[in-house]
RNA sequence: GCUCCCAUCGUCUAGCCCGGUCUAGGACAUCGCCUUUUCACGGCGGUAACAGGGGUUCGAAUCCCCUUGGGAGUACCA
């Protein structure tokens, strides 16, 4: 059996951590067994469905590395991919259930309906109870509907127990009656997910579910309506949710939850999909730093490492996660995907290519995201040195006047933009022999002359990337 | 309310299914030390958990029950 999954998001806003943390999983699933991975736009909600968010979505999965073997844009045996353009088989659908007396149309008003869930809500019994899932009232339905009414159609419930086998949770059962006739479809229409979704899941032969645990009770109904239209079930498993650190469910109260907000912030997709990956699942040899092609393997991932809890989202590990990635990344690559994360009249873009490598290679492994390093850069930049407690001390000592008045010399015999390493070596081997300058007297005194600064990134690199005159702004400032 | 689900360091988790190897392991955060004559990175070490109560058993984090706490669902949303 050639596994095949889905992902059917609904285009009803930009896409949550949350949704593409359930993708991750089906797709890692997929290309773990050798299977397909496909994408399905559950767009039945006409109200609150539309195609801004539909391709805000498409671009954030795209960002992410969730690429569909079949949906939108990318044709497969059994599109259309998009619920929209499905509308002529639900209907057929619907009409079987209705022939087999396995639903029927619903006429109760609003409030007959309110009334009656209010009063069998106290009683404990099924929500509907309404007159019409007596097939004596089908006759004098079909007549309303041929006359041009309009009404939902409620799937008749059986009066059963429901079980189901959960890969992560096992055995799930539902007691008989806890449901009542849900509607399938509207009365304008369109049908509902719990409908559309088995239908589609079913014709697209999909094999496993892989979803969130807020839908382990609409698996209850779910499983009705598969055997219902005499489909197999496929295996489920429903994932533990994401929560805030109040332990609440995740909402924009916590901050970025949508994958746009993390994607401008400069977080790295391969550290968001990582560190998205260890909420509820577990790496068998429990790594935390990994990319998804490596979880892509049948001896890595597998359903049974999921944890059952809920799992609090932590922001703290995740740029821990993304420091990590970017460390990962060959120089080329970082400064490829630093260069829109600069401000845009940033001293940055006016360097060479060069320069830039250089000064991305210099703060690779000291930044977390890659806007950081636009507080980096004013290590380059600083023309005034502002005075600290620190500095004061490097300034106090006896030996940083001698550093201060050859270094200031040397510069100003300067006659290029920049000074090489070499020279700065020199510099340094200067006061080692002539000055005997030596330890953190000669670097640290260094350090404090040329930028102010009691600590910051290897001398050797940073001198020669800042301009001279730079340099000496910050000696005279002194 | 009803139905379903969950419960190991502050957080993510390993271990639980197949009780002893668990004086409970790893990671983030935190604290200390070392290293890079700075900072960061890295390395080493510390603090820190089996929710509570009953069983079962020679023995329970692991199995059972109850309590407590948390979550989800309860739409002509998905």
């Amino acid at each position: 059996m050639t596994v095949r999954v889905r992902f059917a998001p609904s285009p009803t806003g930009h896409i949550h951590i949350g949704g593409v943390r359930t993708a991750l999983y089906n797709y890692i699933f997929a290309k773990a067994m050798g299977g397909s991975y496909i994408l399905r736009i559950e767009d039945t909600d006409l109200e609150r469905s539309t195609k801004e968010f539909e391709e805000s979505q498409l671009l954030d999965m795209a960002w992410i590395g969730l690429e569909h073997d079949e949906g939108p844009g990318v044709d497969g045996d059994y599109g259309p991919y998009h619920q929209s353009q499905r509308m002529d088989t639900y209907h057929k659908y619907a009409q079987q259930l209705l022939d087999e007396g396995k639903a029927f149309y619903d006429f109760c008003s609003d409030q007959e309906l309110e009334e009656m869930s209010r009063k069998n809500k106290e009683e404990g019994a099924p929500p509907y109870t309404g007159k019409w899932k007596d097939p004596a009232h089908w006759d004098e339905a079909k007549a309303k509907i041929t006359a041009g009414e309009k009404a939902p159609i409620r799937f008749l419930v059986p009066a059963k127990d429901v079980c189901f086998t959960d890969h992560v949770r096992g055995e799930v059962k539902f007691p008989e009656g806890m449901v009542g006739d849900f509607v399938i479809m509207r009365s304008n229409g369109m049908p509902t997910y719990n409908f559309c979704n088995v239908i589609d899941d079913h014709l697209h032969k999909i094999t496993h579910v892989i979803r969130g645990e807020d839908h382990v009770n609409n698996t209850l109904r779910q499983v009705l309506v598969y055997e219902a239209i005499g489909a197999e079930l496929p295996e489920f498993a429903h994932v533990s949710l994401l929560i805030g650190a109040d332990r609440q469910k995740l909402s924009k109260r916590h901050g970025a939850t949508s994958v746009k907000q993390y994607r401008e912030s400069g977080y790295l997709p391969e550290a968001l999909a990582n560190y998205l990956c260890l909420l509820g699942w577990s790496h068998p040899e429990e790594k935390d730093v990994f990319t998804v092609e490596e979880l892509a393997n049948k001896d890595v991932f597998s359903l049974g490492r999921f944890s059952k809890s809920h799992a609090v989202y932590d922001i703290e590990k995740l740029k821990y996660i993304n420091a990590q990635h970017i460390k990962r990344l060959s120089v080329d690559e970082l400064h490829l995907r630093v260069a829109e994360f600069m401000e845009e009249d940033s001293y940055y873009h006016r360097q060479t290519g060069e320069w830039q490598k250089a000064f991305v290679g210099l703060y690779q492994d000291k930044i977390q995201l890659l806007p950081d390093l636009n507080e980096k850069i004013k290590d380059i930049t600083r023309e005034v040195v502002e005075p600290s407690n620190e500095l004061e001390e490097i300034l106090s000592w006896e030996t940083t006047p001698a550093i201060k008045q050859y270094l200031a010399s040397e510069l100003e015999k300067t006659t290029g933009d920049y000074v090489d390493a070499d020279t700065f070596s020199q510099w340094m081997d200067y006061c080692k022999k002539e000055l005997k300058i030596k330890g953190k007297p000669l670097f640290m005194g260094f350090r404090g002359v040329l930028t102010g600064q009691n600590h910051g990134p290897d001398l050797k690199v940073l001198i020669p990337l800042t301009p001279v005159a730079n340099l000496k702004k910050r000696i005279e400032s002194l």
